[in-house]
DNA sequence: CACTCTACCTGTGCGC
DNA sequence: TGCGCACAGGTAGAGT
């Protein structure tokens, strides 16, 4: 799934690769399932229609499209969440939608922006300013420093695979990254944040930067033929009955909190 | 505040 | 072969 280094990736694709988001008008909008548009689907068409895209921002799991009216000289922002299944890229106009395609900014150049998502998860919506989005969330978790992340878990009683999914203590972590966290931390799913003890808070978080600054690098991880194209070695996700690569022992998988959770008995001990 | 449950979706892979 | 079903998971929102 799209976690902060995939959507890191996506990021990167559309504004650095040759040809580029940046700079593109939309001539069009083609909304092919109205629900992947949060909000009136008429007001997203009539917005975005005409304007050139400046930038692209990324927190956490969320990406914010700048697109600049030339006439007005006003902004208009669209947001927008991969969730699981969703995927972004810039083609040319004429290679043929997929059956899963939801939504196309057809843009000048003879380009398009396509937003495919077999389950339909995903979200595109229209912000007057990021904050509004990123307010609501914790610092990015490829950004956020140790004297920040110290802070931030002061006080919290919570088990620390709930802890590490929430958004808004730190952007961007998903199943995925939060297992390799907890495995790379050698910190059980189910400790309780409070209980920990200063040396294994600073695991934690030399864990969790690891990892992260490690998956983007390395373009998102490699998952068993499914989804990305990154090559992050997981260790312990989706490894379930199969053995610690540290220590032998087999993987465990449990459902915790309506959550798959992968992790090594022996090298995470409660 | 911390946690749980449900809804939103559909492709995949299993057992029968 | 085909059917039914559990499962995958990020987030919002309601409830405990």
């Amino acid at each position: 799934m799209p976690e902060l280094p995939e959507v890191e990736s996506v990021l990167q694709c559309l504004t650095t690769s040759t040809p580029s988001l940046i700079g593109r008008r939309v001539c069009s909008v083609r909304v092919l399932r109205d629900s992947v548009v949060d909000g009136n689907v008429r007001s997203v068409v009539n917005t975005l229609t005409g304007t050139v895209c400046n930038d692209v921002l990324r927190h956490g799991k969320y990406l914010f499209f700048e697109f600049q009216n030339s006439h007005s000289a006003t902004q208009s922002w669209l947001a927008l969440h991969l969730r699981m299944t969703g995927r972004l890229f810039l083609v040319p106009e004429q290679m043929a939608e997929d059956r899963h395609t939801r939504f196309v900014l057809l843009l000048d150049q003879g380009l398009a922006l396509r937003f495919d998502d077999p389950r339909a998860f995903g979200r595109v919506w229209l912000v007057e300013d990021p904050r509004e989005v990123t307010e609501k969330l914790g610092p990015d978790a490829l950004l956020i420093q140790r004297e920040s992340f110290l802070n931030r878990l002061h006080g919290l009683r919570r088990q620390l695979k709930q802890l590490l999914l929430d958004q808004s203590f730190v952007a961007g972590i998903g199943n995925i990254y939060a297992d390799e966290t907890l495995f790379r931390a050698r910190l059980h799913p189910l400790k309780i944040s409070s209980d920990l003890s200063n040396e294994e808070i600073n695991r934690l978080y030399d864990a969790l930067h690891g990892v992260i600054a490690q998956a983007v690098i390395a373009k998102g991880a490699n998952i068993d033929g499914v989804f990305e194209a990154g090559s992050f070695p997981v260790a312990v996700y989706g490894r379930g009955g199969k053995r610690c690569l540290e220590c032998g022992a087999l993987v465990v998988k449990e459902r915790f909190g309506q959550r798959g959770t992968h992790f090594c008995p022996v090298c995470q001990p409660l």
